[in-house]
DNA sequence: ACAAATTTTTAGTTTTATCTAAATTTTTAT
DNA sequence: ATAAAAATTTAGATAAAACTAAAAATTTGT
């Protein structure tokens, strides 16, 4: 596995989660900030190579060998993002361009090593699940802030977007994962929500709530 | 700079440090374990580049930019080292293969931060000096036991040859850096060594011996 | 249904890093 | 000094991963 068919990979597998499977071409061209004909040739490649099905013009996915490999990739990809952050003390909207590298390197002692030193956590710095060394997910029952009752109380446990803008964003108003929550209102003119956190009343758009995912506490 | 264009430098390095500088397209075909009429073309690329002077027929030396990039090269290939024995509990024989990936990772922020997290450490688990940020060494006193006269006492504070066979060897005789060692006596025919180290009398072979660095200790 | 728009593939190049085989230069030995 | 040996470079090829431009297939809108 190359370093660039293993991003192609984990890519196919990002887009697949939302739709049923199938990703188009220009999809992950856009994706990959690529071309669509670069896009086809190493979709042949992975094609010959087991790790997708791929029929001319109807798109790709992952075969069973492929799932694997991604998630292998994404179980990589995550904990070295809690290394970076629990250990070396990155900020959190800094280790996802860090942990693109790191997430090639072979050695699957080096990942087990790592996992064990970091005692075996279960999600990444933005609250996406970290799959088990055997692709197994621990599922978790989040919901995106505005799907929620007003009145609902709730514990800030992911982002849905996890650029550096929204993520600085959110350390500027003190607001992290871990933080209590309490719906207090909607504004039915632009869906923007007043919220209680850490003992104060905020008022914030629906571009961030529809971005922010809670656990419900009850 | 590419992967491939890192470990020649680094190649370059190592090599020119025992000669005057100067390093032959041979010497590197064989450590990179390639042909030389691929480092003819590496050595040409990276002479435009202006890491190497190079003048056909006469071999390769670094410039003063290319010395300054393999010694970023070494410092962050032995930091991870460092990492890998003292915070991944790797055997010290198995951390050179996935240095030779991590150093690779490009951000100097991780670097700084990774130096940090480990205190600093002047030396690599094999004794080798990590050079500092701005690529100076700290310069230690250090002589092969094999250049040393009997009854001395040195503490072994490295070895030559870093392959894992010989580490495995030093591991399975209970020889570690740090160790104190008295020089008992030198047998003529072999120039085998009889040495004092952790309160057992024990005979080493010269092939040994003229691997293992000590400091003496008076 | 069919023309237009969009998506995807094909064909032909480019760059990087290799290789083999042949040519050239340098070194070594008589 | 010169022939043989060794080291090095050149020439030409290949494979991976991109790209552009053009062709072909699919989808969309009327
Ligand atoms: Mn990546
Ligand atoms: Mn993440
Ligand atoms: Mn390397
Ligand atoms: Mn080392």
């Amino acid at each position: 596995m190359t370093l660039s068919e293993e991003d192609y990979i984990k890519v196919i597998y990002h887009l697949g989660k939302n739709e049923n499977g199938t990703v188009s071409t220009n999809a992950i061209a856009d994706r990959m900030e690529t071309k669509p004909s670069s896009v086809t040739d190493m979709v042949r490649k992975l094609s010959e190579k087991g790790f997708v099905n791929y029929k001319k013009y109807k798109g790709v996915s992952l075969t069973e060998i492929g799932t694997k490999t991604a998630l292998t990739l994404v179980r990589k990809h995550r904990l070295w993002e809690v290394f970076l952050v629990e250990k070396l003390n990155f900020p959190w909207d800094e280790v996802h361009e860090v942990a693109e590298q790191l997430e090639h390197i072979k050695s699957e002692k080096l990942v087990d090593k790592l996992d064990k030193h970091l005692d075996y956590p279960e999600v990444d710095p933005h609250g996406d699940p970290i799959p088990s060394k055997n692709g197994a997910f621990k599922k978790s029952i989040k919901k995106l802030m505005n799907e929620i009752p007003i009145g609902a109380n709730g514990v800030c446990v992911g982002v849905k977007d996890s650029s550096p803008p929204f993520l600085k964003f959110l350390d500027k108003n003190n607001i992290a994962l871990g933080d209590s929550i309490l719906i207090l209102d909607k504004e039915e003119f632009d869906e923007s929500l007043h919220i209680r956190i850490n003992g104060s009343d905020i008022h914030i758009s629906s571009q961030i709530a529809s971005n922010l995912y809670l656990r419900i506490t009850e």
